[in-house]
DNA sequence: TAGCTCACG
DNA sequence: GACGTACGTGAGCTAC
């Protein structure tokens, strides 16, 4: 032969990786993220590619995938691997990382919709057979034995080196490969939950073919088996095995992804290999790729300490208490000390920090100091901003704020240090807003909140947290800074005084860290925390940051023509009331209402006060009474005025012109953001006159306001997750929701049937009550019950999610998103109805509301990055408003940002999920907000 | 500071 | 049989 014969090599990269989790120590890679099973694969892949055309060594090589979760096979067998387990938590965030991984080796990555990775390998296998090459399947996995053929096709176990041939074959199975099929088809695979006969396992099994031939005789000869239920078995369940039969047959004769000719391997190009080393923090493998490492096979233990060493070590599971002692912090004020500690910091790996500032709204706040801890009570405070106490005393000697800065930033922009902190998106704006880009990072109020969402019920707050945790008090920023009018700034706390509270945040920080971050995985928080929550920091930082323009002379003039039309229906209102009282007075109200006016019907709350909300104003105005009309007006007015007109007004930053609000990430127990100082998630749009408020809300010069949201997410999701087949078919055709549900429900789809449908499809969302119902839709009890009842004989996945869920979270004490967010409910046993009422309707909402919140999360952490790929880094994501987002867009760039904000939003589960439904997402755009829509 | 009311999804 | 609530937020106002 003048020419080598070809070798392809197939890696079964789906199952290399499930292996490879389970025998690799539980390591991170520089981001903190889980990467045991990634830096597996790449040395496996590394020493396989290594060996091009070295004796029995790969000449074309192709790394082979799982693409969908559904295939043929399920067709034939809906139970088909139907009771697989979720991966492991922390192997989820892996699986991507294996595309890339490859990607870096530049060796073809091969995935097929409809079909299993064995599936594509056994084509694979055939065409090259065919081709007169030879092929190693690298896997262990026992349904590609059936491949093996001696001289030709072979299968290689990396994990102990191992080569299968036939003669392995029929050690495992007793019988060459082209019987092992029938072998399997006998005994079934509890994993795959391939049914099999029972009774019979891998021994029986093989004993049967041995004795019988094939499968068919097997089942044709049952008269000639002695024992009486292994007979009967093999009656019974004829069929089942022959089932099994199909469903571990070997597709071999499907399309080819990729051509043979295209697996060529044409050895290791540096790049982007060592992009991709680098980005990991695999340091050995990236010394070997250089030439000055390690050689050869001592690559493989040399990496794993490698690794290690790069990352924060895992903290101890259980952390020893020592006591806090706030006179062990130091004061940083020489460049000496400073040097020391940002040595010990870099040494060490990992550093608590937190900033002080002398103002809460880190957007306009100035840096006054700097604390790192290494251990308990290992920390020290730098001031660098701190002034005299008054007028009369100077400043405390301490460094200059640029030089601690620039001293700093190696450390904080260090990618093999590992920053700590508590809510650090606070410390990241400072950070930037000086040129630092803080990372990696970990946050500990995001991963209490990933871990501990509704289990107490104020917030994850660091004071509450050394309570909770340690039964520690911390300083309280009151007994340093006073309160009210005496409240002073803390560049004005004297310098012990500030070290005491400033250096116990960073080591109440550190040790809350060792505490809670073994919990991230042990609880199965880490996908919810490092691909969802942890990513967005400095998403939202920037767009704090950014901030959104707002026009104040427009605002001020709806001010003055609320005030005049206020000041109107003032003077009507006391006509009316037959004199002047405090409208804005609820109790008042009530009296004039029901007592002067002597009106019926007058409702009680619980405080004994006369209810005057929204709904009994309107059924007094729906009955003739101008006054409760009157007052609604009033009410919709000032609440524009005081609320939105002049408080929008006065939070305008005076040096950029533009409203910042502050997004909370552990605001609402769901996982939704909240947004405050001031709100802009409740900007009015439901009346025409609240609308005008949005058109406040304007653009740069040059840019357009643009507004994308995802319509119906939440009866979506609910479609999917409940699995509501004419709700599914709905969304996929596009159909009015609500029409549907009203066709379903009453028959009809006339305007009356269409509103209650919606009314309905709602009240679903938010865990459904007959009485409420009822009470919503204006109609007796046994009506809403009967309505309700209708429901779930139409779409009865809704009554078994139901069902489903309250038994989970009963059971459990919290429920899950579909990415695995939880929220707990300590209410859902309580022995009073109305308690348990509440939290049984909440956990019927969280998946619900928590998975739209995961998914808008997905969108926004992968946003900017789509952005700048489609060349436009010009366009800035502003707003969040649960299920839309506002971007400033350039004029002229608006059809192209839409496609790729619309196509980052609607691809936002994958590739973790495969809805059942689309996700649809409305983009509109204008001068300002209200146009966008 | 609590409770009411109301703006949003 | 009685519940008298839709789920999740934040902010301004009045009255205590």
């Amino acid at each position: 032969m003048s020419e080598q014969q070809p070798h392809l090599y197939l890696v079964d990269g789906s199952s290399y990786i499930f292996r490879a989790y389970h025998r690799l120590p539980p390591l991170t890679n520089r981001h903190g993220q889980p990467a045991g099973a990634v830096y597996g694969y790449t040395t496996m892949l590394w020493k396989l590619a290594d060996s091009l055309n070295k004796g029995d060594g790969p000449t074309h090589m192709a790394v082979i995938l799982d693409a969908s979760e559904s295939t043929f096979r399920n067709e034939l067998y809906d139970q088909y691997k139907a009771h697989r387990p979720p991966p492991p938590e922390d192997l989820v965030p892996q699986f991507p990382l294996i595309r890339v991984a490859t990607r870096a080796f530049s060796i073809p990555c091969i995935e097929e919709a409809g079909l299993e990775a064995d599936d594509i390998i056994a084509c694979y296998v055939t065409a090259a057979k065919a081709a007169g090459w030879k092929v190693t399947i690298v896997s262990s996995d026992k349904d590609l034995m059936q491949l093996i053929e001696d001289g030709r096709v072979d299968m290689l176990d990396t994990m102990n080196d191992r080569r299968i041939t036939e003669a392995t074959v029929q050690e495992k199975f007793g019988v060459g490969p082209e019987l092992v099929g029938d072998v399997l088809a006998l005994m079934g695979d509890s994993v795959d939950n391939v049914p099999g006969v029972p009774g019979i396992g891998p021994k029986t099994a093989t004993q049967l073919i041995q004795q019988f031939g094939n499968l068919e005789k097997v089942l044709a000869s049952t008269d000639q088996i002695s024992k009486p239920k292994l007979k009967q078995n093999l009656i019974d369940h004829a069929d089942d095995a022959r089932l099994s039969r199909e469903l571990v047959r070997l597709v071999c004769d499907s399309k080819l992804p990729e051509p043979l000719e295209d697996l060529a391997l044409k050895g290791i190009p540096k790049e982007p290999l060592a992009a991709f080393l680098e980005d990991q923090g695999f340091k050995t493998l990236l010394a070997r790729l250089n030439g000055t490492g390690a050689t050869g096979r001592s690559s493989s233990g040399g990496g794993i300490n490698d690794v290690m060493a790069a990352t924060a070590p895992t903290p101890p599971s259980e952390p020893e208490v020592i006591a806090v002692d706030r006179s062990a912090y130091e004061t940083v004020t020489d460049e000496g000390a400073l040097d020391r500690w940002i040595a010990e910091a870099t040494t060490q790996g990992y550093v608590a920090l937190d900033t002080e500032t002398d103002c809460i709204d880190c957007i306009i706040a100035k840096l006054v100091g700097v604390s790192l801890a290494l251990g308990p009570n290992k920390a020290c405070y730098i001031p660098v901003g701190h002034s005299g106490g008054d007028l009369l005393s100077e400043a405390p000697s301490q460094l200059p704020a640029q030089l601690v800065l620039d001293k700093l930033r190696p450390l904080l922009e260090n990618e093999a240090v590992l920053k700590i902190g508590h809510n650090l998106k606070y410390d990241w704006v400072m950070f930037d807003k000086v040129g630092i880009c803080v990372a990696p990072f970990d946050d500990t109020m995001l991963m209490s909140f990933d871990l501990d969402a509704g289990r107490s019920l104020a917030g994850h707050g660091l004071d509450e947290l050394a309570k909770q945790h340690f039964d520690h008090e911390c300083l309280a920023f009151k007994t340093i800074c006073g309160t009210g009018a005496k409240q002073i700034t803390f560049d004005k706390v004297p310098l012990d005084k500030a070290t005491e509270y400033a250096a116990e945040d960073a080591d109440i920080t550190l040790r809350l860290w060792k505490r809670l971050k073994p919990r991230i995985a042990a609880e199965a928080a880490s996908t919810v925390y490092e691909r969802v929550d942890r990513p967005l920091v400095p998403v939202i930082g920037r767009m704090e940051r950014r901030g959104v323009k707002v026009d104040r002379d427009y605002l001020a003039q709806l001010s003055r023509d609320f005030a005049t039309e206020i000041a109107s229906l003032e003077e009507r209102v006391y006509e009316a009331a037959c004199g002047p009282f405090t409208i804005g007075s609820p109790q008042q109200l009530g009296q004039v209402l029901y007592e002067r006016l002597g009106l019926k019907g007058g409702r009680k709350g619980k405080s004994g006060a006369y209810s005057t909300d929204v709904n009994e104003l309107e059924r007094l105005a729906g009955e003739g009474v101008d006054c409760a009309r009157l007052v609604l007006d009033w009410r919709q007015l000032t609440k524009l005025k005081t609320t939105y007109t002049d408080a929008l007004q006065a939070q305008i930053n005076p040096e950029t012109g533009r409203v910042h609000t502050s997004f909370s990430l552990s605001g609402a127990q769901t996982g939704r953001l909240s947004s405050n100082d001031p709100n802009l998630q409740n900007i009015p749009i439901r009346t025409e006159l609240g609308r005008k408020i949005r058109d406040a809300f304007v653009a740069e010069p040059g840019y357009q306001l643009l507004s994308a949201d995802y319509s119906q997410i939440e009866l979506r999701l609910a479609a999917h997750m409940a699995d509501v087949p004419q709700l599914k078919e709905a969304f996929r055709e596009g159909a009015d929701i609500h029409n549907r549900t009203a066709e379903e429900l009453f028959g009809s789809t006339d305007r009356d049937s269409r509103n209650k449908a919606k009314t309905v499809n709602f009240a679903i969302l938010y865990g459904i009550s007959s009485w409420g119902l009822a009470g919503r839709l204006g109609v007796p009890k046994d009506e809403g019950q009967a309505i309700i009842s209708r429901y779930f004989e139409r779409f009865p996945g809704i009554r078994n999610y139901m069902d489903e869920t309250l038994a989970f979270v009963r059971a459990n004490g919290f429920t899950r998103t579909l990415f695995g967010r939880k929220t707990h409910f300590t209410n859902i046993r309580s022995p009073n109805p109305s308690i348990r009422g509440g939290a049984e309707r909440a956990a019927i909402n969280a998946p619900i509301q928590g998975t739209s919140a995961d998914l808008i999360k997905r969108a926004m952490a992968r946003m900017d990055r789509a952005l700048v790929d489609a060349g436009l880094e010009g366009v800035r994501m502003l707003l969040q408003v649960h299920d839309e987002l506002v971007f400033e867009v350039p004029d002229g760039r608006e059809e192209e940002a839409a496609a790729v904000i619309k196509r980052v939003m609607s691809d936002a589960a994958e590739p973790a999920l495969k809805l059942d439904v689309p996700l649809d997402v409305e983009v509109g755009w204008g001068a300002h907000w209200g146009a966008a829509h």
